[in-house]
DNA sequence: CGGATTGTTCTTCC
DNA sequence: CGGAAGAACAATCC
């Protein structure tokens, strides 16, 4: 269920490990998961791991080329790394035994580097892919998608014009990769919350005042999550050492229907918006 | 067996 | 043409 935290969660560890390692061969288990010429990144040496939106981007040095692979990871995508021993590293909160099995019946692709120790793509419902790109393939995929809610020069000014004419949800709005990325169903719930404001109310609707209140929010929280290393639901989101996120307990309304207001003591509501459960306080969110 | 599940893209309709 | 709504993608789990 990766959202911006989590993926950005994922991108400080492999940016600690990755750097330098050179592929000695990559496996593509299932070809759906992998866009691109697989024999092009033999030898390919890593150079640096970047994020944009939900996005992932390894930035890869070949001898005559420079080329880049992009990872969505979607709703079940993993990246797990093992050492050279076979082994996972680093501290966290374990989640369950199969990450001690790898591959699993859900890893599509495998990096092998030289110095033996290798990441495994996971992926169980196959939403998620890799690609193979050039630098000029990867600014182009860049121009579709807003600045990142956490780009810290993102101003109100710019999302109340973005949303002037949305008769949209507030809640859809936000969640407009065109307009701003990295905010998924979850944050998008927490942040509306957060923010007094009611999800269901047209983008439109809003004032000046209150979209700059929203903009704070969401960005204090995705950055609290970030510090926390994600949210982990049943252990479906799990960094690169297999470990589950905090944010979870953080969480004042996602998933939390029935449960009670913690600032009013009303209980937490759950509508459908655009298909998506959406969760909300009918008491503080006017 | 129906309904739900994280993200994104495509189609269809107005 | 743009905006909005809904389906589709695939595999579970309850």
């Amino acid at each position: 269920m990766p959202e911006l935290p989590e993926v950005e969660t994922i991108r400080r560890r492999l940016a600690n490990i990755l750097p330098g390692k050179k592929i000695a061969k990559f496996q593509v288990l299932k070809a759906k998961s992998f866009i691109g010429q697989a024999s092009a990144l033999f030898g390919a040496t890593i150079v640096t791991i970047s994020r944009r939106a939900k996005i992932l981007r390894i930035k890869l040095k070949t001898d005559s080329d420079s080329a880049n692979l992009l990872i969505h990871l979607k709703m079940t995508g993993q990246l797990i790394y093992l050492d050279s021993t076979g082994k996972k590293v680093g501290g966290g909160h374990p989640t369950a035994d199969w990450i001690n099995q790898l591959p699993s019946k859900h890893t599509r692709i495998i990096f092998n580097f030289t110095d033996h120790s290798k990441l495994f793509f996971n992926d169980q419902r196959i939403f998620g892919w890799i690609k193979l790109m050039t630098d000029r393939e990867v600014e182009n995929e860049w121009q579709k998608y807003g600045p990142d809610i956490n780009t810290p020069h993102l101003t109100a000014k710019y999302l109340s014009t973005s949303w002037q004419r949305k008769k949209i949800p507030v809640k859809l709005a936000l969640m407009d990769n065109q307009i701003v990325t990295g905010i998924g169903n979850i944050y998008a719930s927490e942040a509306l919350y957060a923010a007094k404001i009611n999800p269901q109310r047209p983008a439109k609707s809003l004032t000046m005042a209150e979209v700059k209140n929203l903009l704070a929010k969401t960005q204090a929280i995705i950055n609290h999550s970030i510090e926390l290393g994600g949210t982990t639901f049943d252990g479906s989101f799990v960094n690169i050492h297999g470990f589950a996120g905090q944010y979870q307990k953080q969480l004042k309304v996602y998933q939390q229907d029935g449960r009670l207001c913690p600032v009013c003591g009303t209980k937490i509501k759950k509508v459908k918006l655009a298909g998506r459960s959406t969760f909300y306080c009918d008491t503080c969110q006017k």
